[in-house]
DNA sequence: CGTATCATTGACGTCGGTCAATTCGTGTGG
DNA sequence: CCACACGAATTGACCGACGTCAATGATACG
């Protein structure tokens, strides 16, 4: 697994030309505060695509600001089997969690090469603290990587394996192109083999590619070599059972039960 | 659906008297600093069960503390199928979400009377940038939150039926009992019927009626009229598949690949 | 005592997994 | 430039876990 399409990730000289910023948790921050958060660093990194950023188990001495290039997080059972929990794209902001110097609840695996800028973790409860805004923008990250983790687990829990792979391909289309339909039959790189796909979405490989070639005999999308094209986005969307903008719900669950629906 | 095997849920005076303080988001703050909340707050309310906090795709004006009782959250998709992504129990911070004035991702159904906090949506900004700490300790309840998703979402993903009705009775009753086993086959009620744990586990009630046989036959644990009881934790977790601390792993899911596992 | 909901059970069907063989594609080394 | 190696993708045969449908029982509330 090399290289994804361009060449090596390039990190910035300096928070000011962080290509990313307004995807990041530094977002809510004016250029002239940034040097706050730059005497904070430890620097960039650039990672080999199949490296580990970290390993669930272990202990990581840093967060990172992914800068650029794909990661999968990822937990293991004992069975062997891998769940993958989400992909995280450029502004993510990696390796947060409650117990903060405890061992880590899950895996980053650099799905193509990768660059990240590293913040030790002993100094950043300091740092979070300081700037004006700086928490509340975290918090506003971490609510929205509990969103993409609620659609996964409704994706695989409520839909067809049919519907989930739909909604999976639709959904990261639309996060690359900031949520919106460009020009018809526009080609998108997606840096994912299919059994990428299928440890995210609780099927497997197999099944995976049986499915592409359903929807793709359907005219619906191609995804192949990596290149992922959207020929029918309305009729992808009703196989996804894609809900943009969810309905208001005149009928709770309860009464849903009670209608005998 | 009615009460819960006890009296209706009681409101504090005031936030000292709080029940469930140190559960909340309000954790870290001081006593003499609890009226900078308490100016905040627009009361208390009590819910009876079978009724929604608030619905996916409406605006919700408040959030909300949950200060006695369960709640679930859930979506619903078009094909009517409902998806639970998880329990709220005492202490939990419902409502937050990215954009925080945008219609609801999902909806919030109380399973047994409920007694919440309320605060204002509008005025919550002002409040969160207030006290020291309160913005980073919701950072720290959300990334929680994150977590018990990312559980559900490998429950469902990488399991079978059996391990993940065992893993999701087991993990309850660590989450009321703090962690731990106490007495030995101590009984703990959990107001779910078959129904929340079908659609929380995307399962269906009927296969969770055999499974639950199954448990029972094994003398692994009994669920009935809404009281559980673990018979055996050892062999539990070990149908539940359940990685208490997870161990580090020394080779990634690519080596795995790699290896042939 | 009547009714609505939840729980249980059995027969049957299917979606998706498993296994295994083959092909394809890409990077490597001679 | 070609041969080779190795992982990714494809395909088919077979099977099992789980869903669907339907009937019956057990509880709780009015």
């Amino acid at each position: 697994m090399k290289n994804w399409l361009s060449e090596a990730p390039t990190v910035p000289a300096n928070c000011g030309e962080c290509p990313v910023r307004h995807l990041t948790v530094c977002q809510p921050l004016k250029a002239e505060r940034l040097e706050i958060v730059q005497n904070f660093k430890n620097g960039d990194r650039v990672l080999p695509a199949g490296s580990q950023l970290y390993q669930p188990g272990a202990t990581c001495p840093e967060l990172y600001n992914l800068l650029d290039g794909w990661v999968s997080l990822y937990r293991v059972l004992e069975s062997g089997r891998c769940q993958i929990l989400g992909f995280a794209l450029p502004g993510s902001f990696l390796g947060f969690q409650p117990d903060l110097h405890g061992p880590m609840l899950h895996g980053a695996e650099c799905i193509t090469d990768v660059a990240v800028c590293v913040v030790g973790r002993r100094t950043f409860p300091a740092l979070i603290e300081r700037p004006r805004g700086l928490a509340v923008r975290l918090a506003q990250m971490l609510s929205q990587d509990a969103i993409y983790a609620h659609d996964n687990l409704t994706n695989i829990g409520a839909r067809q394996a049919r519907a989930r792979v739909a909604h999976l391909l639709l959904e990261l289309y639309l996060r690359l192109n900031g949520g919106e339909f460009k020009t018809a039959n526009q080609e998108v790189g997606i840096p994912l083999t299919q059994i990428h796909l299928a440890d995210a979405l609780g099927l497997t490989s197999v099944y995976i590619s049986v499915t592409l070639r359903q929807l793709r005999e359907e005219g619906l999308l191609s995804f192949r070599k990596r290149r992922l094209q959207i020929l029918d986005p309305v009729g992808l969307a009703e196989v996804a059972e894609y809900d943009g903008e969810p309905a208001v719900q005149d009928i709770s669950p309860l009464d849903r039960r009670l209608a005998g629906g």
